[in-house]
DNA sequence: GAAATTCCTTAGAAATTCCTTAGACTACTT
DNA sequence: AAGTAGTCTAAGGAATTTCTAAGGAATTTC
């Protein structure tokens, strides 16, 4: 994990940089907002701390100019400001959280943790499409009910998980053939129904809670109760 | 946007909820832990903000179980406690963000804004149309006054959306059949009336106040008292 | 107030939509 | 070459919705 530090305060900077490379992290150091801008165009980071005040342009700024480049790595802003007014400037100028100086590393680090992990980049995150004890494993192209495991054909597999992609809403037959099956005109066939009942047959029956609803005219739903 | 507050301190709960619906969101309310987990699996929610102590399973543990069950959705703990302890113990739970109480709400606010605008997945709009307690969903497909379900048929619902896309304005039969039914010519027969007398045997008996109403010799409209 | 018009309600016939099952066809495996 | 698994078509019957028709109620017009 790669964080970027803009910070002009010596002190501060010796004492986060240490802390953080125990845990792990790789340091980038900038002295100002341009250095720092500058840096997250070379590097791909996980979290981007700044300082509120810093030379050059400020953090509220710098803020604002990563998010209109597209830059969405998470931001945690650091002050001595403590007024919730500044706060409020912060988070919306695109920031992600905002910690008043002094604070305690460890409470630092926490937050840093915390921001990091919402990427998804760094920690491989599990491709699971889950709803109400139902699980699509997508690398593993497995599907269980309540842990039960259950065994499903290529399509039945993708009609799943387009309705599991989609938890609560209708779709009608015209849109499952297309979506599903690349269908672009009606083969004036019931494939879809069949499917449907193929599915049921697989994943509601023996279970009291029915998930596959038809909402007649409309189309097929998942959906509990 | 929608949000679930799990809360039980009624004073907090309604401050809260009453400025966030004035920004436009949708509030779920869970009094406590396992009420909570239950909705979680009913919608999909942009974020979720818990009090750390609530009955039941607390805020941490809430956390842990929402972690695990898959759910990703950002979750901000309020806790009356503030030390640093605390903080950690919540964001390593798998919280994004903490809050200390007391607060302001215009910070809670800009914390909650940060938190959405970060799922970027969650950022599906709902689809619904509203009137005076009586609710379409487009994509579920369903239709709910006052909380209680209403099953139409696919035409009943056809109509209904057309009067709720105009309220208050009133339609002839023609117009009806042209934009209902796609009838470009008069087919003798009293569809149209039957039809509202089917929706308002579902839709408003039962209820005191009348929605559908008919302007006699020119029409029918979707209004209230 | 009577006649004319418009609307409401109900029942049932007609049409549509959906479910289920069986079997044909294809592409692999053995 | 037979067997297996997966995909798709076809067909009958069940379930549900849509529409028509007709008599009575309500409202407006004269």
């Amino acid at each position: 994990m790669r964080i970027l530090l803009i910070e002009d305060e010596v002190k501060t900077i010796q004492s986060l940089r240490q802390g953080l490379e125990e845990h792990g992290w790789t340091v980038d150091i900038a002295y100002d907002g341009e250095a720092g801008l500058r840096l997250v165009d070379q590097h791909q980071y996980d979290v981007i701390s700044s300082d509120i005040i810093i030379p050059g342009l400020n953090g509220l700024e710098l803020c604002r100019q990563l998010r209109q480049k597209g830059v969405q790595t998470p931001v945690l802003l650091l002050s001595a400001l403590g007024e919730t007014d500044d706060k409020i400037t912060g988070l919306d100028a695109g920031a992600d959280d905002y910690l008043t100086k002094p604070f305690e590393f460890r409470e630092f680090l926490a937050r840093v943790k915390a921001l990091s992990r919402r990427t998804g980049t760094g920690y491989q995150q599990e491709n699971i499409l889950r709803f109400a004890g139902l699980e699509l494993d997508l690398d593993a192209k497995t599907v269980r009910r309540e842990g039960k495991m259950i065994n499903l054909t290529p399509r039945e597999m993708a009609l799943l998980e387009f309705l599991m992609r989609h938890p609560g809403k209708v779709f009608s037959k015209v849109e499952i053939s297309e979506k599903v099956w690349d269908l672009d005109f009606d083969t004036g066939t019931n494939l879809i129904e069949v499917y449907v009942n193929y599915l049921r047959n697989k994943v509601d029956k023996g279970f009291s809670q029915k998930l596959i609803h038809t909402q007649f005219g409309q189309g097929y739903v998942l959906r509990e109760e």
